[in-house]
DNA sequence: GACGCTGTTGCGTGCTGGTCGCGTTTTGAT
DNA sequence: ATCAAAACGCGACCAGCACGCAACAGCGTC
């Protein structure tokens, strides 16, 4: 992690850094992977897999699904990415670098990022009282958001 | 496992309870969901539908799956039982008597169950500072139990 | 107990999300 | 330029589950 070219910046890699780490990590360059990290970098927040196989298809169509799978996976493996499970359905992709807890809305599917904190106190209490080590960040934790909560009282 | 023959247990609901629960709720009683219930009163902890599929069938060969699918579903549909995920893999099914938060190690997959009290925090803490109500009972939360946390320091 | 309405079932088929094995192509060290 | 190993494209295949349909069975009524 901290790729740092010397950013103070608050993460935010560039395609370059992240090819690098794949370098680093002994893994060679395609273009599917640079199109992979070029997708994580510059697309929408959370991504499934298939929505990054359409972004990488759009500039190099012959891409096959299973390489975006693989390169997930490989680039998950060297800690370039990380991915998240929102529920039912596709996980979702992000960079290493942004990774953070996820709420989700059973009702709309709205997602939202949790902050940092709010997982400590679960967290020190499932360490002390079960030995449990939280790692809240691969699951997203399930609710109802404001809006839905407020509808379905009227 | 706990014949029950008028054990004033905690909470241990009859199969002749539930399908009281059936009849009111305006379904028929059929065999495969006497034995559906049978299954998820006897049988082992967290079942999954293929678990209960299998225990059904001991006793009716000829059910099918889709038919143990779509009585799961009614019977939560009544209220009667409830699903959780514990992480990647079949859900698991138990009665809504019994609902309970889970742990679930990433690493072995042992599944505990989690205090009441242990979202408490965070769930008020959700609630305050984003307004989402936090369900913490049909998604596990994932992390690493104290076994497996202990040995990978070795 | 027979009748008949309608909820359920068995069965096949299909879908999503993802994995795997194989033969070919590409990368990058020499 | 050469060449082994890594990655790729492709198709087959898997789990977990949903669905449409015709046959069947629960249960209120006579």
């Amino acid at each position: 992690m901290a790729g740092g070219r010397g950013y103070p910046s608050v993460m935010s890699s560039t395609v370059e850094e992240l090819v690098a780490q794949l370098r680093d990590g002994g893994s060679r360059v395609t273009t599917a992977r640079r199109l992979v990290l070029t997708a994580l970098v510059k697309g929408a927040d959370h991504p499934t897999a298939e929505e990054l196989l359409v972004a990488v298809r759009a500039l190099a169509p012959d891409v096959h699904a299973s390489t975006v799978y693989r390169n997930l996976e490989e680039l998950e493996r060297l800690g370039v990415v990380v991915h998240t499970h929102l529920g039912h359905g596709a996980a979702t992709y992000h960079l290493a670098t942004e990774a953070h807890g996820h709420l989700v809305c059973e009702v709309c599917g709205a997602t939202l990022e949790a902050p940092e904190d709010l997982f400590e106190a679960m967290a020190e209490g499932a360490k002390r009282r079960l030995g449990f080590e939280l790692r809240p960040y691969h699951f997203a934790v399930l609710g109802v958001c404001a809006d839905c909560a407020s509808e379905a009282e009227a």
